[in-house]
DNA sequence: ATTCTTTTGTATAATATCATGCAAAAGAAT
DNA sequence: ATTCTTTTGCATGATATTATACAAAAGAAT
């Protein structure tokens, strides 16, 4: 066995992958290593296909420095989002960029080695369209609507995925595929889509999704938080008491935010105003055309989630609170629930520099999110070396 | 400029204060150096007197190891707790066995210049105690009641300091120490403290401080987890809604926990019952003698605990909850009321694995965990290098 | 056009680290 | 007592990295 080159350890591509295209002045201070190492690096690394020198120069009032970024095009990154109805994949460059993309049906009762082999399939023809081959993979990413153990790469507890629990999907893709496999739940992507593109200042940030559910993702220190077991976050079915009898939730309790303030709450009580709305995407389509019980409604959602928001903002004290999901489109209406009750419970400290926005909402945040995670965990100095190994020419 | 000696990088340094006692062997692998380096720097840091060779052997069926540990006398830790009435201060050396200690007095009104004056005079007391000098202290660590920006190294907002909010505690001290200066939270250095002295097995743990007031603290992978501000944990005035009148809180809110189920909130509700109690000490005492209304009352403030220790399960999914605080030590009834809440309230797959237990209190909890915090600050990879500056001889 | 500033490449000798191999140490197993 | 196993120390030549110095590059400022 040959011992890999050691011009090729990995610190300096980490870096350039971390922080963006870099002058090898910045390097040099950023990796502490001498002016000539560097150098004989960097060209290891052009040389072997990795990086490459970019076309733009940042002018600094002297020599202008060149630019290194890496080679967006030496490997390949899958992406698989599992929807409650269809999945959506994709197959983007190393950065982020979507270069082929497909969506195909999916029922929540097809157990995952039936799933797993549809998605396989897919991810195959995705390559095949692009004439790029597995060898070429960097790494795949899977989101799920589901609890999901990070490290063990699995579905934990039950779910809306029947026969999914403790399932070893990463070891299931790892006979087909030789790239790496990396489970997240869905909601932790598109926490980390939205700080990823839009709210990079603040890497303590609490981004909730109110659509048909209603679910969390905890971005510190710009990671995904995932608690113990991965289900950190997981707050619809937190109880709220209030003056009115509690409803019943879809998990057999009375009162969780989730009966109070989903979609499918929402549209409980429009039923009950003669008001018809059958998902999330209606009950925005009501309040858009003015419909005053529908906004009524929306507002006191936001208000009942904003109790919740109060409680984790006294909790994690976070700098930015961001609202995503379908129903966070109507409008002020959601967000401005929200607000009212966080400014109304939180003590000045917590609140003093918090921001309460809308997401951006990029389509499939949670798609984008897995490409994202699984670039992130490529270029990690734990799994940089065999990066390296796969793919220096 | 000489550049120190790079002999002395520190990496084995920080193994072996994060691992304990170490054989040259595991400090091999752990390193990924080669043995001969291995050696070299072993060497130059026992020639240094930063390490030495522990008396232990590790039997293993071969050649038993020699282990190599800290040498603890290499330098000194200095700690102050400031509590609502009195300053407790301790010199530990680097195993964290206390040298010496003194308590001084303390007064709430006193601003930051004068306390910090009178500690420093105290520390140089211990110092003159032991014989042992000011440029033989490896760093200080101060433990107030209020909410610490740690990174700055401040009191943030206002609090039952008067006078103390955004002033520069590590910069004032830094004018009369040459060694570093920590600054946190006390609630959250209990938090460390319980998890390093006896719940090492689960890094991601959430402590709760049932006393006088109530707090919390969250360890999260082993470190404390502060949010953008260092307030997370401030978990004290999170509302409550019931089915009674909400109670006036000292904060000028109604129904926070803490006029729910703190200790000033329980001596309230026993006077209504014509039972005495000025702290939390007297109601431990009171349940303890068998009065079965502080018993009532007790048990009912677990309740309310447990309804915000539910929300924090969902949120942070913790692998252990620790409730502390002199209502913890009045036997079962508190835990008992927060597990009924948190069983009651939460999803199975966060309960599952989930333990709720007492405490294990050693007395000031806070003040070692000051120490602790500073000595993993010293031998962190960031400050490791300025460590083996000042103390390698 | 000249000077200034910062970036970048290269050369050199000194130093650090590496893999490898060998031998000694010391308790455990026989 | 002998063998086994693992740990430890050290020597060696090869390789990598460093500090230092010098020179070239290239736009900005004058």
């Amino acid at each position: 066995m040959e011992r890999p080159q050691p011009v090729l350890s990995g610190e300096l591509l980490t870096a350039v992958a971390e922080t963006g295209p870099m002058s090898r002045a910045s390097l040099l201070s950023a990796s502490g290593l001498s002016r000539a190492t560097v150098t004989q690096r960097l060209n290891a690394f052009i040389a072997s296909g990795l990086l490459m020198e970019a076309d733009e120069m940042r002018p600094s009032g002297g020599r202008p420095s060149r630019l290194v970024c890496l080679n967006a095009e030496a490997a390949l990154v899958l992406a698989a989002n599992i929807g409650e109805s269809h999945i959506r994949l994709a197959a983007t460059n190393l950065d982020l960029a979507v270069k082929a993309q497909v969506t195909i049906a999916f029922s929540i009762d097809e157990g995952p080695e039936g799933t797993l082999d549809r998605i396989s399939a897919a991810f195959v023809d995705l390559l095949r369209s692009l004439s790029r081959e597995a060898a070429e993979v960097a790494g795949i990413g899977l989101s799920l609507p589901t609890p999901v153990d990070f490290r063990r790469g699995r579905v934990v507890g039950p779910s809306v995925l029947h026969g999914w629990d403790e399932f070893d999907i990463a070891a299931y893709l790892g006979r087909s595929w030789s790239a790496p496999v990396w489970v997240e739940n869905d909601v932790n992507l598109m926490a980390l889509c939205e700080y990823r593109q839009s709210f990079r200042d603040t890497p303590d940030m609490f981004f909730i999704k109110a659509g048909t559910g209603i679910g969390s993702g905890i971005i510190s220190g710009g990671q995904i938080f995932r608690g113990a077991q991965g289900a950190a976050g997981d707050i619809g079915h937190i109880q709220i008491a209030a003056k009115d009898e509690p409803p019943l939730c879809r998990c057999g309790k009375f009162g969780c935010i989730e009966a109070r303030a989903a979609g499918w709450a929402i549209a409980r009580d429009l039923a009950a105003f003669g008001r018809l709305a059958s998902n999330a995407r209606d009950i925005i389509t009501l309040v858009e055309m003015g419909v005053p019980e529908a906004i009524m409604l929306l507002r006191n959602a936001g208000r009942t989630i904003g109790e919740v928001v109060a409680d984790v903002v006294s909790i994690l004290n976070p700098a930015r609170i961001v609202v995503g999901g379908t129903l966070a489109r109507g409008g002020e209406h959601l967000l401005s629930g929200v607000r009212e009750m966080v400014y109304q419970r939180c003590l000045p400290l917590a609140t003093r520099d918090l921001e309460i926005v809308q997401a951006t909402t990029p389509s499939d945040s949670a798609l984008l999110g897995a490409a994202m995670l699984v670039r992130e965990q490529v270029f990690a100095p734990a799994n940089i070396d065999a990066f390296i190994q796969r793919f220096a020419r």
